[in-house]
DNA sequence: GCCGTTTTCGGCCCGACTGTTTTCAGTCG
């Protein structure tokens, strides 16, 4: 697939033209470049079947650009600006404080191509003497380069959890805080965030500024005004705090909140009914320019004829729309959920027993769960091996059932194998669910599947694509194929909870919401891990998904077509 | 360069903070 390539190509043709001082093409190369890296399908096929002007922001120049570089693997425009302009535009505005202006300033007058140039000309005292810099862009630049040395890659959504219930906590310790809420990507729930953003309300916004940007563990203050401060705390990540008046709390709450591209839906549909929108509120553009709305979020998408956007779909991909025509979905909520189909014990790699489990579950008001150990195959210790395990492992679980008020189904999670999978028919025989996935590399991962898909009686196809977030890419299957066949055999796809998983994808949910059936899982390995099900269910939500998409917000009877038997 | 419940031409989101400036450009959210 070359869409990443393609809209990488155009994000660094937007960046060249930005030097240049074009105007408006820069936007007209992102918007395209987004589109191409968003699209689910590959832009070849696309390309093949002469649909390029259909994807959004794509007109004839663009179009006629894809087509030179599919056709010939080069890019002349491209090549051209390159040549021009030889920077690593990315890297370069990549640290916090160089955008397209600086880094032409600084090509054109000390031939910096690069951070190397960059740090150079930096620490020889040279950028200090340009026209428009002085002694504090430089030094700010020096800084800009060591956050960059440390700067990581993006936080798990699930590592914020903690770090954000311990910042919320000690500014609501605060005098001078009143409302605190955590936006940006952390509200609309991104399986990874950036930073971490702030809405608060203050009776006193010089004061609680002073406080947020001395908290013991600021390593740097960014910047720090009246409303708006940021500072790095420890590790490098960066926390953005907006202070505003209680009565714009709404629209504040939709700026911060974002995502940018929402943001800019938003406000380019206000323009077209002659509003203004920014974090203040909801103005009339003409006559007195009188406040329409402002004070919570809801009456501010009412204002605008909209219903209102829960932040998980606030990506830009149609929600806006959805929202004027009364189409947005009624997004599955946690309390739907009526068991978990995914979890392991200390019968392989899961460190507590099935008991333990099971007493879990039904504290969650479950009504039923699979117990999900691995197979032989898997590359743990000790997993259960022979028939005998298994049928000791099968007793157990009707034990444990006797018991406990919920239904324990007999479960395994099978290694897709090089040939079929890593259980005997006769253990295949005795479960009442089959799990399979892929935890290898293996040549044609899509045949192996769809082999697999054809032979054993799976029921539910977990963390699909194996990626690890920041870790491991997905793998790079035909979904479209496998979806189909998956539906075909009655398979459901998994949405794994897992932080680190959080697979399928949520745009990939979104993608085959239509075609498939999902169940959301934790894969807990640990009693503790149960809790993860929100994980799984912001994603579904993000994803678009209603309860009728998710199947085990069904009752046991109606899981029929995914049980073996 | 793209696009159209106002349009095929003329817009394209809007505002805070900083540094270097004597009035604002650049960068970022
Ligand atoms: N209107 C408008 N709002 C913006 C713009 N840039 C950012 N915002 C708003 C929407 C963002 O969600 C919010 C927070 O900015 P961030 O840079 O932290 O982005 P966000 O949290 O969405 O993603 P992140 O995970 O931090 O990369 O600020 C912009 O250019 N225009
Ligand atoms: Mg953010
Ligand atoms: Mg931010
Ligand atoms: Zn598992």
């Amino acid at each position: 697939m070359k869409n990443k390539e393609i809209a990488d190509i155009f994000y660094e043709i937007a960046g060249f033209l930005e030097i240049k001082d074009v105007k408006w093409k820069p936007r007209a190369y992102r918007r395209a470049a987004r589109s191409i890296e968003t699209l689910s399908e590959d832009i070849e096929k696309i390309y093949r079947e002469k649909r390029l002007e259909d994807i959004e922001g794509v007109g004839e120049n663009i179009r006629d650009k894809i087509i030179e570089y599919l056709e010939t693997g080069h890019l002349e425009y491209y090549e051209e600006l390159k040549k021009d302009l030889p920077v690593d535009f990315d890297a370069l505005t990549s640290i916090e404080g160089i955008g397209p202006k600086t880094v032409k300033k600084l090509y054109q007058e000390l031939d910096v191509n690069d951070i190397e140039d960059l740090e150079e000309a930096a620490r020889k005292g040279k950028i200090a003497d340009l026209k428009g810099f002085g002694e504090k862009s430089e030094q700010n630049i020096l800084k800009g380069l060591d956050m960059a040395k440390i700067n990581q890659k993006r936080m798990l959504l699930g590592e914020a959890f903690p770090l954000v219930s311990d910042i919320k906590q000690r500014l609501s310790d605060s005098i001078y805080f009143d409302k605190i809420d955590v936006v940006g990507s952390f509200r609309r729930k991104k399986p990874t965030i950036g930073d971490i953003d702030i809405l608060a309300t203050s009776n006193n916004p010089e004061k609680a500024m002073e406080e947020f940007c001395n908290f013991e563990d600021v390593v740097e203050v960014l910047e720090k005004g009246k409303t708006k401060s940021s500072v790095i705390v420890s590790d490098g990540l960066e926390i953005d705090l907006r202070i505003i008046d209680n009565e714009s709390w709404g629209s504040g709450l939709i700026y911060f909140t974002g995502s940018k591209d929402h943001n800019i839906n938003l406000r380019r549909l206000s323009n077209r009914k002659s509003y203004k929108l920014n974090e203040y509120g909801l103005y009339r553009k003409e006559g007195e320019k009188e406040k329409i709305a402002s004070v919570c979020e809801k009456d501010v998408y009412k204002a605008l004829n909209l219903d209102y956007i829960p932040p998980e779909l606030r990506e830009d991909t149609g929600e806006v729309e959805a929202a004027e025509g009364g189409k947005l979905p009624k997004l599955v909520e946690i309390g739907d959920i009526r068991g978990d189909l995914h979890m392991h014990t200390n019968w392989s790699d899961g460190i507590n027993s099935i008991e333990e489990m099971a007493k879990k579950a039904e504290k969650r008001g479950y009504n039923y769960i699979a117990i999900t150990d691995h197979g032989p195959g898997a590359k743990i210790t000790d997993p259960p091996q022979s028939i005998s395990d298994w049928k000791k492992l099968k007793e157990e679980i009707t034990r444990i059932n006797e018991k406990y008020n919920l239904k324990v189904l007999f479960g395994a999670e099978a290694e897709i194998e090089k040939d079929g999978i890593d259980l005997v028919d006769e253990i295949v025989d005795m479960l009442d669910l089959l799990l399979v996935a892929l935890h290898r590399k293996l040549s044609n991962p899509t045949e192996k599947l769809i082999d697999v898909f054809n032979r054993y009686p799976v029921g539910i196809w977990v963390h699909p694509l194996n990626r690890k977030i920041n870790k491991r890419e997905p793998l790079d299957l035909n979904l479209n194929k496998l979806v189909n066949k998956a539906k075909k055999e009655n398979i459901s796809l998994e949405i794994n909870s897992q932080p680190h998983r959080l697979d399928l994808p949520w745009d990939l949910v979104k993608k085959h919401r239509n075609k498939i059936d999902y169940v959301i899982n934790t894969d807990a390995h640990s009693v503790k891990q149960l809790d993860y099900l929100k994980f799984g269910i912001y994603q579904a939500r993000r994803g678009w998904l209603e309860k009728e998409n998710i199947l085990n917000t069904r009752k046991l009877d109606n899981l029929q077509k995914i049980l073996t038997k």
